[in-house]
DNA sequence: CCGCATCCGAGTGGATACTG
DNA sequence: CAGTATCCACTCGGATGCGG
């Protein structure tokens, strides 16, 4: 990528604050891969991340779902049943968190190993 | 980039964390894309994003030289004045930024563009 | 099983004033 | 000018209990 000119960058941040918006929390990301992983149901998601509160989980889930990453879908009967699934759309992310990934790594590199 | 087996993902996760910290927050890219626009000194950079106070920018600027994006040099004199200045190896995050700009103006138009 | 409501403590960030 | 100190409002997120 050239040098930003400086007419660019106004019109660069928003975007680049959506996209941090959507994917930067703490969880997010760690949501979308348990999905990807395949797990599906509320308790399973929970229980694949350490740490994560239910009352969190609820929202990032409402989130994500309000940003097309996920779908929900609930499955009559009793008890209730809830399935989340990662949409195709979901999968342009990989791009961006394979750059995030990259850099990361070259970045521990950098800080960590002399 | 290719479907992600099960067996990547764990090692993923840590990078891309540490990707995130160091940009992720609500200010860190908008003050390097100020220096990188060409301000350098401390009350230059503040005026230049709004909403930004002194004490969070005094502690982003710390962050951010620890991880190399910045230096900070002290110009005697007095008043004393500070200069800081984006790294080369800064740069290197441009194509991460890219890639979240495209990714969000994309969303942008599948979201709100109908 | 799903997931919201409530309570509550810790940490974040803003405003302002002040030192070197 | 550069940056720290202090005070304070507010948010975030954890624990727990409950209703559907």
């Amino acid at each position: 990528m050239k040098k930003m000119e400086h007419h660019e960058c106004i019109s660069k941040l928003l975007p680049v604050r959506d996209t941090l918006d959507i994917i930067g929390g703490k969880w997010k990301i760690l949501i979308l891969i348990s999905i990807w992983e395949g797990n599906k149901h509320f308790r399973e998601i929970e229980r694949s991340i350490p740490k994560l509160s239910t009352k969190v989980l609820s929202s990032e889930l409402k989130d994500m779902e309000a940003n097309q990453l996920i779908t929900r879908t609930v499955i009559n009967g009793f008890p209730v049943r809830t399935e989340y699934k990662s949409t195709a759309y979901s999968e342009t992310l990989k791009s961006v968190i394979a750059e995030l990934h990259d850099w990361g790594m070259n970045h521990r590199k950098k800080i960590l190993g002399k």
